[in-house]
DNA sequence: ACGTAAACAGTAATCATTCGCGTTTAGGAG
DNA sequence: CTCCTAAACGCGAATGATTACTGTTTACGT
């Protein structure tokens, strides 16, 4: 089939999207591919992060000192993030209870299509600066 | 006593986070003083919502379509935000489970020092119409 | 009354993100 | 192979929330 020419720079940024666990911001994104691809543009990773959303290949898990951050993860797990440096990390021995989200629903009244549980703390590798 | 006076502005912000459960926006507290107060400045809010954060008076749940949402309950609760209004309200009947707090701390290496649970889906209102 | 330190208003600056628009590309039809 | 169309793209400008700067005002101690 080989139809991916005309997706080369969109394969490309979910493919450093799912190469990585660092929960990258869209910038890094775009430092990390802009060797390879000399001619890719800020706006293009942005382009495509908002469209990999959408249709559900990849997850924002917020801002984080006032960048956004994406998970090609899209697989429900907890995070731990890092204030003083910014590391997000996965916690995958950790789950949201089943029950919760359930409550959630009729605790609300409207329908819940995503949960997040974030932790938030100083790192180890903060700590012994 | 009576000092007060200095930090008129400075004490109305965190009256009227304390008095709502809208989880505010630095602007939506702007606009709920502006009246009462007309010679306030936005700058002003910001100064001392940011104030508030840093003394735990307060705390930040994060933005909702790009905009930082505040809260004024500092006792941890559980979140519920409608991706289609952006309405936040509080789940008082969810709490996270104590023992997921230190299995994130073992599970990042690092100290935790907050945690935050939020669902998110379409509220109740957003569906009927 | 005077000095000082902090709060404040107003406005300019910052910076992540989005938008507009012309260009390029892939893939299909003739 | 050439033309056509739709979508991806690059680039630069625009947006908008937040922050920084600067001069002014205020409360309070001396």
């Amino acid at each position: 089939m080989e139809r991916t020419k005309h997706f080369k720079k969109r394969d490309a940024i979910l493919a450093c999207l799912r190469s990585t666990t660092v929960h990258p911001s869209a910038e890094w994104v775009y430092n990390q591919l802009k060797p390879e691809i000399p001619n890719l543009s800020l706006g293009t990773v942005y382009r495509n992060l908002t469209y990999f959303k959408e249709i559900g290949e990849a997850v924002s898990i917020g801002t984080v000192k006032g960048i956004e951050r994406f998970d090609g993860n899209t697989a429900p797990h907890v995070h731990y993030i890092c204030t003083c440096c910014g590391a997000v990390i996965d916690l995958h021995d950790i789950a949201v209870p089943a029950e919760l989200q359930s409550a959630a629903e009729t605790g609300s009244g409207g329908s819940v299509c995503s949960c997040q549980l974030t932790f938030t703390g100083i790192c180890s590798d903060c700590k012994k600066i």
